[in-house]
DNA sequence: AATTGGTTCTGAACCGTTACGGTCCTTTCA
DNA sequence: TGAAAGGACCGTAACGGTTCAGAACCAATT
């Protein structure tokens, strides 16, 4: 019997030795973990099922910052963290029944993805992350509404009126382009949905109609996603006198492409983003700093408590508005601009 | 029975239903992954074994590059990609024998870790990465020794013979301070021992005693430690012409504080890193290139192909000299210097 | 009517471990 | 000296699924 190996004080120290010696000499390789997670109903890890395809996490600093965090509490705790294969092309499922965990830990997925569904399914514990409340199911996630509200505010005060938006994909599908406000409404990602109501709310108590508000999306995120979205902003508009983003890969992308047009930051035109990455404070953007890591640990950490009292729980972490140095109020007003089209 | 998930044609479709309605009924979750994996000998998922704190890995751009392409390679194959945790403080080698895995990503840990002793203890496959070639699993890096001795060939080239260099750690016990040669010989890591001795054989060949050069460790790996380490190098001798850091992390440290000591690089002195992070580009780095996210996607592939021929395997993946312009023939001739220490 | 062939369905064995309860032996105390 | 108590050791039954052999069934052929 294995309790050699597990249970030490269970068994004189001669026979644990004999038993282990014979062990070694018939090539035993040591108690089967997968048996042992069988009869233990533990797998001693839990799974992390994030949207995009996989690797491309690791591209988002964001998401790099989220997954340090949850990384540092499965650390703690002596889990290990399974990265599972949801590839968003074909709808496969299977993964998510394969993985071997004792929770989840859902990343930013759209509201409708199948993989989600496939978790919920799962009898084990699961967390999601910057979703919507499902009331089922615990989670972690940020005043994304509010947070923005805020930013808004914050450009309005300076005198804001003529905006343009970039944002992050809203949808499964690829949308490269304007967004209409009904899209912006079924959005089914809940940041993005979120973010972009914040703004609309501001901007339209300060007498905007937001209906005519350029608004682009983005099916890949990064620096080029920034800057090409906010060139079909300008081409649509190129009075805006503030490029507001969702997120500061995308900001940052679009101040290359200001710089590009010869259009100073924050003189001629103001640009902002959303998450507080480390480039984007070298930057100086303004911004909206979440606390990604923190969030990412407060996920596991709700998952691995095990004093799981009334379920489920739900977590809100404060952002902080940070005003850099590429927000500014707009010169002179956007009417009085000499320049045409 | 639970053909009816697995195999639709070998039951009635009119059975398959009824099997699904009742189980369904009943709030049967599924096929238990963990029960199917103990049957199928398949756990569907690889294990990575990182040295660091499991978090300290996602600061590092190279091991992010890794994590990046190996994440590929496992979501090509429909694989989970297990991190497991293995903390280098207590030698907790549990995690490891709990993992349940089909292989094993052993990345860049000391030689002598009881992680990787308890990895090889296991009848998986492995695949080492960074590590010496052990003749009993495959084994992927590069030619470190090559690659450093090549660098080193270039800086001779332009003169330089007064050189000073921060490494990073050696062992698995904490030492910020200069190495001994004896040291340098033992070090743990395969990489930064290959690195030093690359270094030592280019500048014994130019004539420099090498038991004089002044090498610096530090245990943790970031600019702030590049920066320290280069202090301490810089006050030992400041007359040196080139600081050579076996990472561009430390490098960028470095210049930093050669900034703050008012050398300009690279008139006043040249600095060179290793890895091409982004960073390291973007600030015109001298540094050998390694194709990071092509290593991680060469062990999975390798960890996953499974026409296992003749095992073990070794491969290693071709770098490239980058001339940045960090580095530049020193000032004159270091003897020519007219100001003191 | 009996044999053959093919398909659908059922049952049992196994994967390797841990938990549990029972047996046996030794020690302690009345 | 006998009974009770305790410790060491061992055997067995799950854990939940997959697989495979063979039973049962139906239809077609001899």
């Amino acid at each position: 019997m294995s309790n050699a190996y597990n249970r030490p004080d269970q068994l004189s120290p001669e026979l644990r030795r004999r038993v282990l010696d014979t062990a070694r000499r018939l090539g035993y390789p040591g108690p089967d973990p997968v048996a042992r997670s069988l009869r233990t109903r533990k797998a001693g890890a839990v799974g992390l099922l994030l949207t995009e395809n996989l690797s491309y996490a690791f591209r988002d600093p964001a998401a790099i910052g989220f997954l340090e965090g949850l990384a540092l509490a499965c650390e703690d705790a002596g889990t290990g963290l399974l990265l599972v294969p949801a590839n968003p092309e074909r709808e496969d499922v299977a993964s998510v029944h394969r993985a071997g965990v004792d929770g989840f830990v859902v990343y930013s997925v759209p509201d409708d993805d199948p993989h989600l569904a496939a978790v919920l399914e799962r009898p084990v514990p699961t967390v999601v992350c910057d979703q919507p409340d499902l009331g089922t199911v615990d989670r972690v996630g940020i005043d994304d509404r509010g947070a923005m509200y805020e930013l808004a505010k914050h450009l309005i005060g300076l005198g804001h009126r003529r905006i343009g938006v970039v944002c992050m994909r809203l949808a499964r599908d690829r949308n490269d382009g304007f967004v209409t406000p009904d899209r912006q409404h079924a959005a089914h990602f809940h940041v993005q949905r979120n973010r972009l109501s914040g703004l609309a709310e501001a901007f339209s108590e300060a007498g905007v109609d937001w209906s005519q508000v350029p608004v682009v999306e983005r099916f890949d995120h990064n620096m080029a996603s920034g800057a090409s979205g906010a060139a079909q902003v300008l081409d649509r508009d190129p009075q805006i006198t503030a490029l507001i983003c969702t997120s500061d890969v995308l900001a940052l992308g679009a101040m290359t492409e200001a710089a590009r047009r010869g259009l100073r930051v924050p003189h001629d035109i103001t640009v902002t983003g959303f998450d507080g990455i480390r480039a984007g404070e070298e930057a100086g953007l303004t911004t909206v700093r979440q606390p990604v890591l923190e969030k990412g640990r407060a996920a596991g950490k709700l998952l691995l408590d095990t004093n799981e009292r009334t379920r489920p729980r739900s977590v809100n972490l404060a952002t902080e508005l940070i005003i850099g140095n590429t927000s500014a109020a707009p010169r002179g007003g956007a009417e009085e601009r000499w320049f045409g089209p």
